[in-house]
DNA sequence: AAATTTTTATTGAACGTTCAATCAATAAAA
DNA sequence: TTTTATTGATTGAACGTTCAATAAAAATTT
């Protein structure tokens, strides 16, 4: 049923199917034929519109990338220059929004990860996301403390935040995103606590 | 060459070559020609010792949960009725034992890990070597706070400690075992700071 | 407004490739 | 001579990609 301007729709019922079919059966066994069934499509499409598989694999976990950072971003504009422990917070909260934390995309997510590691395309989306929230957490504690610090709070808060999400995504019912967001909000309090010159309560 | 009694020495070099061809080139390019070539055999006696390429693929994952338990029970062996500082810590050094956070290790465990989300067989593994780690630190916690916060604890470092090997796997230099533990030991320290009835210093 | 042509979107069978598994043949040790 | 260990060519299944055919919409002409 060809109709002009099919090509955005197309590309965002394809990215959507292939979260649904990682959630489903895994990232090994997606097939081309089984993710176009899941948009209503053929499968030859797949390469019309991404140039092959791994096109749209990458869309996909482009996608994900993408939503991740805005997530995080929408809640940072309205803060100005609040608090570092309100942008950490915002950070956090990001990245446990609810259309992150969903079986499919976190699935997806994870399944891209382990991809990652030998998929160079992939590995280089992973690396920009991956930097953006370090440096982004790092500048925030540089606000209340020195800089190695800084450092070390940042990378273990953002293994904090990676390790609720991989074990989320292995839970049968799926991530508690409220109490991992507890629970990473709890952890901040602590790093920042260690730091404070001036205890208020 | 046929020699008797080369069953446990074919069993353990290819489930070495399995780690090897996954940190190589992923499990999903791992297939049983180039494993068979990094044991300097040939294919068909995958299916010989294993039973084909599933079988060796789930001794390989157990092997190391095996060889991770191992690292854990041996450090808290000594131990006694130390303190639950003492054993939690002994933990956090199992877990990031030197013989486990090897490139070819973490790749490994982290493939598995994803993969387990779909395949039954893995999945079971997954979740019993999960519920160990998770049910030591929640005893050991339990004996200096109450049940809900300890079971926060424990949620909180387990994600930690699996956040840390997560971004280790990924590292192109593999993971950093001492700072790891660092920061593993200094959250910990937090946990049990807020529940101190005695502050000693 | 009806008929025609052009453009765009989509299909799905065919093709070449790759994989795990099998098993008859082989060779070294017992 | 018997037993045990190992090989590697073969087989069948499954995969991603390609591309000629098709069909519907849009544009153009009558």
């Amino acid at each position: 049923m060809p109709k002009v301007g099919m090509e955005p729709i197309r590309r965002q019922q394809l990215i959507q199917a292939t979260m649904a079919a990682i959630d489903e059966v895994g990232l090994a066994d997606a097939t081309v034929i089984r993710i176009a069934g899941h948009a209503g499509v053929s499968a030859g499409i797949i390469s019309h519109y991404f140039g092959g598989k791994d096109g749209l694999l990458e869309a996909t976990m482009r996608q994900i990338l993408t939503d991740l950072g805005d997530a995080v971003s929408a809640r940072r504009r309205s803060l100005g220059d609040a608090s570092p422990r309100a942008h950490i917070g915002a950070i956090i909260d990001g990245n446990f929004d609810r259309s992150q934390v969903s079986g499919p995309v976190a699935k997806t997510w994870l399944a891209f990860w382990a991809s990652s590691m030998h998929k160079p395309q992939l590995q280089r989306l992973q690396q920009v996301n991956d930097r953006r929230l370090y440096s982004n957490l790092c500048s925030q504690f540089r606000r209340v403390m020195p800089q190695e610090p800084a450092r070390r709070a940042s990378h273990g808060l953002a293994a904090t935040i990676d390790g609720l999400w991989l074990r989320g995504a292995l839970t049968p019912d799926g991530l508690d995103a409220d109490g991992a967001r507890r629970l990473a909000h709890d952890y901040l309090d602590q790093l920042l606590a260690n730091h404070e010159s001036t205890p208020v309560s």
